[in-house]
DNA sequence: AATTCGGGGCG
DNA sequence: CGCCCAGAATT
């Protein structure tokens, strides 16, 4: 690739981006605040996911004083839906970080930026393009795709070592004083244009010297190989319908403090062992059939809470397919048996070992510890769901199963 | 270097 | 239904 096809790329780019491009709301400042929140959300967001959040968030917290000392449950509520919690987590966190260490201003130096929870190459780059207009590399996937077509790059985009060789590629194509417009442009560029499927080589503002393109292999770059696909996962989770005070509530708990969903709320539901999956394969047969799975879901309750719950029936499958795993989740009804009653129904057997369990552990009904709780839909709005439970939640709820 | 972290949109 | 997305933290 020759020197003028590299200037050409950098010129060209930046023109085709300062002639006309989309009108986001992180764009309408450069304040290194807004232009942080963006960047966070962005990350593997799609632009129209997350200009809504985006609006909310920045309503709420709109400095970065507030939202270093918003509740961290009202900064989760506010992130609810829109995924990868822990971004919402670290972002807080790195407002807080900002507080301590720079009096509350995002610093203009890479190093400090880089620092910051939840920032990684390609964020530092960004904000420190963008918001300060430093000379420094952005590099996601867009960048990646576009750069790997232009030049025909024949490295796989899904090995880390990758990115750091497009990132010394991008450093060096950032036009004089043009940082951030240009990293934008090349984002843009692969936002609109340069699409994963079928790119637009004909209005592309580069394509006279784009090396995929003039070898009529546009399509077939970049290479990334395939991710491993979502492991299945059987799961059985419960409605359960209060009574007396609780009565018109469900039963939610609260996840740890790490790992898949840290911090959400949910309803209960447990992994379904291996062997008794093929009981899940029983369409709408009778909870009767299923009395293995009813009784699973009664002993764990009991063994959290000291409830006693009566599953009665199947209420939905749902699925959902994070990254890594596919949970397939068949969700019961059910209600509560008063302490010390008899046990009637299918569940019977299953519903006195767990009721001997918890009268064993000299729990009471009443005592419902953390991290469980009733709720009503009058406030669903103070807690937060990942989309799927919302889901169920909203459903049962709306169509009054 | 590989895995763990959501969720939605699109052909 | 497979693929991708304005990635970072953890191991």
């Amino acid at each position: 690739m020759t020197a003028e096809a590299k200037q050409h790329f950098s010129r060209e780019l930046l023109h085709w981006y300062r002639r006309g491009n989309r009108d986001l709301p992180w764009r309408k400042s450069r304040d290194p605040y807004r232009i942080w929140v963006s960047e966070i959300m962005l990350q593997q967001t799609r632009v129209d996911t997350v200009i809504p959040y985006y609006e909310r968030f920045m309503a709420k917290f709109p400095s970065v004083q507030a939202l270093a000392e918003a509740p961290e449950p009202e900064v989760l509520k506010c992130w609810e839906g829109l995924g990868y919690y822990s971004r919402a987590r670290n972002l807080q966190a790195g407002a807080r970080q900002v507080m301590e260490l720079h009096q509350g201003q995002v610093p203009d130096d890479k190093t400090a930026v880089a620092a910051l929870k939840g920032v990684g190459p390609y964020t530092s780059g960004a904000i420190m393009s963008i918001a300060f207009n430093r000379p420094e590399p952005a590099v996601d996937g867009n960048v990646m795709r576009v750069l790997s077509r232009y030049f025909a790059l024949e490295d796989d985009i899904a090995k880390p070592a990758t990115r750091v060789k497009i990132e010394k590629l991008a450093a060096e194509l950032i036009p004089e004083g043009a940082a951030g417009d240009f990293n934008q442009a090349l984002m843009e560029l692969g936002a609109l244009v340069c699409t994963p499927k079928s790119p637009s080589c004909l209005p592309c503002p580069v394509m006279e010297h784009c090396e995929a393109r003039m070898e009529g292999r546009e399509t077939e770059l970049p290479i990334k190989s395939k991710a491993k696909p979502p492991r299945p996962e059987a799961r059985i989770g419960v409605i359960i319908e209060g009574s007396g005070e609780h009565q018109g509530k469900v039963l939610v708990r609260q996840r740890p403090a790490t790992g898949l969903l840290a911090q959400m709320w949910e309803l209960p539901h447990l992994l379904v062992p291996k062997e008794l999956e093929p009981l899940l394969r029983f369409g709408d047969e009778q909870l009767t059939e299923q009395a293995p799975l009813g009784g699973l879901l009664t002993e764990a309750v009991a063994g959290d809470t000291g409830l006693l719950i009566r599953p009665q029936r199947q209420l939905m499958d749902a699925d959902h397919i994070f990254s890594h795993i596919h949970w397939k989740m068949r969700v019961y009804k059910a209600d509560l048996g008063a302490i010390n009653a008899e046990p009637v129904g299918p569940m019977a057997q299953m519903a006195a070992e767990a009721a001997a369990v918890y009268t064993a552990a000299g729990k009471q009904q009443a005592e419902l510890r953390e991290p469980y709780r009733w709720i009503g839909p009058e406030h669903m709005d103070e807690l937060a769901f990942p989309n799927l439970f919302l889901k169920i939640l909203r459903d049962y709820w709306n169509q009054d199963l």
